[in-house]
DNA sequence: CCTGTCACG
DNA sequence: GACGTACGTGACAGGG
């Protein structure tokens, strides 16, 4: 029945990427449900296209059909003018993977699947309707782009889907005050800021229709444009004709896109239902697959339930999670294989578990493996106990021997390892980052996973804490077992797997079982809460990332430590003397409480202050003012820069060197920042000494194997960059395009001192106002911080407001949003709370200070979080490891051959970071350095 | 266990 | 007009 394209021929032509664009941005972020690949858009385009077929199928139905698509970013007005489109927001991540996939939808649908390199598809479209309009056929343009509204007339029409309307000739009228024939002069003159056609500048739409109105063309107007009475209006449309022509060039659509098929090759016929089916069952969307199905009169492929619900608890229809009475006695202690394999097979069924390891240290880097306990179902959880000894063992080398009746670990292992690892199965943690690194020490590698912590963090940060027995308090209204009453406190405490396999099974089980219940609330509120992205982008991901650094650790040179500590001893010793000696008798110079006695009672210095529990204050501040006066004080404060250096480095640092690597292995908390920063634990490595130089030489003992070297990249000013962005500071944007020296830059400003004739004082003065602000500026503080009068210190910030005007104004706006939604967000959407925003008296005052910071601080989170979790692609290829994180910089091994190669990609890596979600107006600056040693690298 | 102090960004 | 004040962390020592 084909007879070609002619008279009687109904062409419709799809605009692709608007279907695309609009299923994306009404459908929550699903993905596939046996591999978490990000679905929502495809699935919201079959069912568009699909109600499109159906809605289309009677008289009218279309004879030949085509959806197109864009092609490539360049396009030939590219070349025309380089800023088109040029602001045009990036493609979301998660919507890239699942354009192919809407090419593949489109054809099992059976409809022509179009695109162009180097074309738009509004171009393809332009050229499709003009020949279907030669040969006689009509045309429906399925879009509601303004930039085709050019084409309609003489049996081309647009319909614009979402509002179910036609739009003829008139419809482009009431849209652009003209007809269709000069739609493209009205669009050259008002141009168009999404798409970057700059047009006239002042002239509009509506100024654009009366214009041609009266002159009839373009062409005709910009001839005789001196005839124009308003001033203005006439001077810009003699000087920016170049523009204006130029704008013309860029919104008409070319209708001689070469095309390399024929209108025939778009003739309509029916899908082939093995093809659909088959595609539809790959992306398992059941709904769609049946309701196919069914308009086929077929029956529905089968897509198999065993694939996991996985990412979702299923619907809630029983009585809450929270409901279910915690019954101890009631968990399975599982000793047997047979009891294992069945647990794992339901865990199988459902898609989901809770998993939970109990081990014999919170040093997940020694910590033994003692039982896991699972759980499928509020209320239903299982320990298996695979490492636990009868307790006092009487065998002549007091060890204790393993406990009757448990599985053999390596037997459970590879029982569990299947499960633990397969894609198809969500396994749901709190903390999971623990469990992952213990799991990774018996050749374990866990995945897909979800974690009851971070789901809690992404959208209750600044609400509460997020560790379990607050979370299961708070929505559960349950306490969990203290673990302190299964294995003891203090000298007592024994280890887990000494603990009586009966009692563990109590403990460990309920673990699991409150997890399971967290993850039944959590989850399904993601969304509405509005940080799915927040969480799927930057909490969990950086799970494996941070397992990996972390259990990879840092070299530290013991003997190097040593030393300093021993030089740290002798140097005390004489200042501890001289301090006695000055002070007419011996007292302990670390205790607070003794010195200020010393000091305000005995010396008799004046100005003591008490705080609340009546002891003087001794802090550095107060010292470093008695240092004018005597000598005593300064000497105190040198003694207490060493004891810290001590106490905390260079001793406590050996402690920390694990003694199977030689290095010492921090711990990353992800949720412990309400900012999103992370912190560093056990030790704390975000903390080592570099601002003096005694202390930067502890920097020293960390260092590199033999034939790799330390690289550190950090962010230049990744704060007050972004506070230029997000305040909209033009000075400071302008600054830190060209590169400039950004605090001597705001001193300039501010000062009205040239650049060349900067002095150190005043751009350090400067200094202390830029990192002022970021901070919630006050008098006071920052009279404080540079030891001024406040009056002066008001004054500094008065004039800052006053050159800077878009800073208060960001002050302003975000105490008042904090106000009103009782939370600040950053720029990647992730949600810090603020509560005590409604407080009265001094609180308020923090928490003013705080909202206004949490943007600033928390967007420089997220892009270091961004950076890391694609830092492990990006260097999959070279000898490097990254080692660890400190807020602005990221500190890797490399072997030496490496350096460059290593830098370049890392530094891509960050300074690329913001990309695609957020378009900063500003550049993101990444130093490096490299040595041997952390005080070489940084 | 809390407080003061001080190390970092 | 008074009241306290820079933001975010973690570790250690002293002292109850």
């Amino acid at each position: 029945m084909s007879t070609g394209f002619g008279k009687g021929s109904h062409l419709h032509l799809i605009d692709g990427s608007a279907f695309i664009f609009r299923a994306y941005h009404a459908l929550p972020p699903l993905s596939r449900k046996s591999d978490g690949l990000p679905i929502g858009a495809v699935s919201g385009f079959c069912n568009m296209l699909q109600r499109y077929v159906e809605n289309n199928s009677g008289k009218d139905a279309p004879t030949h059909i085509a959806v197109i698509f864009d092609k490539g970013s360049h396009t030939f007005r590219n070349d025309l003018y380089d800023q088109y489109k040029a602001n045009r927001e990036a493609m979301p991540e998660d919507l890239r993977p699942q354009i192919p996939l809407t090419r593949r939808a489109t054809e099992a649908f059976n409809i022509a699947c179009k695109e162009l390199e180097g074309y738009e598809a509004d171009d393809i479209i332009a050229t499709l309707a003009c020949q279907a309009r030669e040969a006689g056929g009509s045309v429906t343009i399925v879009s509601s782009d303004k930039d085709l509204m050019q084409l309609v007339g003489d049996g081309v029409v647009m319909y614009d889907a979402m509002k179910n309307r036609v739009i003829d000739r008139d419809g482009v009228f009431e849209k652009f005050g003209v007809y269709p024939e000069s739609v493209v002069d009205v669009q050259a003159l008002a141009g168009d800021s999404v798409d970057n056609v700059p047009g006239a500048p002042g002239i509009g739409v509506k100024t654009a229709a009366q214009l041609l109105g009266e002159f009839g063309t373009l062409e005709e107007l910009l001839d005789r444009a001196e005839e124009i009475k308003q001033p203005k209006r006439r001077q810009t449309l003699i000087e920016k004709r170049d523009q204006i022509e130029l704008s013309k060039k860029l919104v008409q659509l070319d209708c001689e896109t070469p095309l390399d098929f024929t209108l025939d090759d778009l003739e309509h016929t029916d899908p082939d239902p093995g093809t659909l089916l088959g595609f539809l069952k790959e992306m398992e969307f059941r709904t769609l697959t049946k309701r196919i199905a069914d308009a086929f009169g077929v029956e529905a492929p089968v897509i198999p339930d065993t694939t996991p619900q996985g990412a979702n608890p299923p619907a809630d229809n029983g009585p809450s999670v929270a409901d279910i009475p915690f019954e101890p006695a009631s968990y399975d202690c599982v000793r047997d294989v047979e009891a294992l394999k069945t647990w794992i097979a339901q865990a199988h069924e459902l898609g989901y578990v809770a998993v939970d390891t109990e081990t014999t240290s919170l040093n997940e880097m020694t910590a033994e493996l003692v039982g896991v306990s699972l759980s499928v179902e509020a209320g239903k959880a299982a320990y298996i106990p695979l490492g636990h000894r009868s307790q006092g063992g009487d065998d002549l080398f007091g060890g204790a021997e393993l406990a009757e009746g448990q599985i053999k670990l390596d037997e459970a292992l590879a029982l569990l390892k299947p499960l633990l690892e397969d894609p198809a199965v969500m396994k749901i943690g709190q903390n999971m980052k623990y469990d992952a690194k213990v799991l990774a020490r018996y050749g374990i590698d866990i995945a897909p996973i979800d974690d009851t912590m971070l789901l809690s963090y992404a959208m209750n940060a600044g609400l509460h804490s997020h560790g379990m027995d607050a979370l299961s308090e708070r929505y559960l209204s349950h306490s969990p077992i203290p673990i302190k009453e299964v294995i003891g406190s203090g000298k007592s405490q024994i280890t887990f797997d000494l603990v009586p396999i009966d009692e563990a099974t109590k403990y460990a089980a309920e673990d699991a079982d409150i997890t399971l219940r967290l993850w039944q609330i959590f989850k399904p509120q993601l969304h509405q809460a509005k940080v799915t992205r927040v969480y799927e982008g930057m909490e969990r991901p950086l799970v494996p990332v941070l397992a990996d650094m972390e259990r990879a650790g840092i070299k530290v040179d013991r003997d190097t430590l040593s030393r300093m500590s021993n030089a740290f001893s002798q140097k005390m010793a004489g200042l501890e003397a001289e301090i006695h000696e000055m002070a007419g008798q011996p007292f302990n110079v670390g205790s607070p409480k003794q010195l200020g006695e010393i000091l305000f009672d005995k010396m008799g210095f004046e100005g003591g202050k008490k705080g609340k529990t009546g002891a003087y204050a001794t802090g550095a501040d107060v010292l470093e003012d008695l240092a004018t006066e005597h000598e005593l004080p300064r000497r105190v404060l040198d003694w207490r820069q060493l004891s810290k250096l001590k106490s905390t480095y260079t001793d406590a640092l050996q402690e920390h060197i694990n003694a199977e690597t030689g290095r010492v292995h921090t711990s990353y908390s992800i949720a412990g920042a309400n900012t999103g920063r992370l912190a560093s634990t056990d030790p704390n490595l975000q903390n080592i000494p570099v601002r003096t130089e005694e202390g930067r030489r502890i920097r020293e003992a960390f260092i590199a194997e033999q034939g790799k070297v330390l690289v550190s990249l950090d962010y230049s000013q990744i704060e007050l960059r972004i506070l230029a962005h997000i305040a909209g500071i033009d000075a400071l944007k302008q600054a830190f395009r060209e590169g400039q020296d950004i605090h001597a830059a705001t001193a300039s400003e501010m000062f009205n001192v040239p650049l060349d004739e900067m002095t150190p004082d005043v751009r350090r003065q400067a200094k202390a106002i830029n990192f002022g602000v970021i901070y919630g500026i006050s008098g006071f503080g920052l009279a404080r911080n540079l030891r001024i009068p406040r009056a002066e210190a008001q004054g500094f910030i008065d004039r800052y407001f006053e050159r800077f005007p878009g800073i208060r104004t960001y002050m302003d706006e975000t105490t008042e949003f904090a106000k009103k939604h009782s939370r600040v967000e950053t720029l990647f959407g992730r949600v810090i709370h603020t509560p005590e925003i409604a407080a009265k008296g001094p609180r308020a005052g923090f928490a003013k200070r705080a909202a206004i910071n949490a943007p600033i601080q928390g967007t420089a989170a997220d892009i270091i979080r961004r950076a890391m979790i694609r830092m492990p692609d990006a260097i999959a290829k070279l000898p490097a490891t990254m080692l660890l994180q400190v807020h602005d910089e990221l500190l890797f091994e490399v072997e030496e051959g490496a350096v460059d190669e290593l830098i370049a990609a890392a530094r891509d890596v960050m300074e690329n970071a913001a990309d695609p979600v957020v378009k900063l107006d500003v550049p993101l600056v990444v130093d490096a350095g490299q040595g041997a040693n952390w005080a070489e690298a940084h």
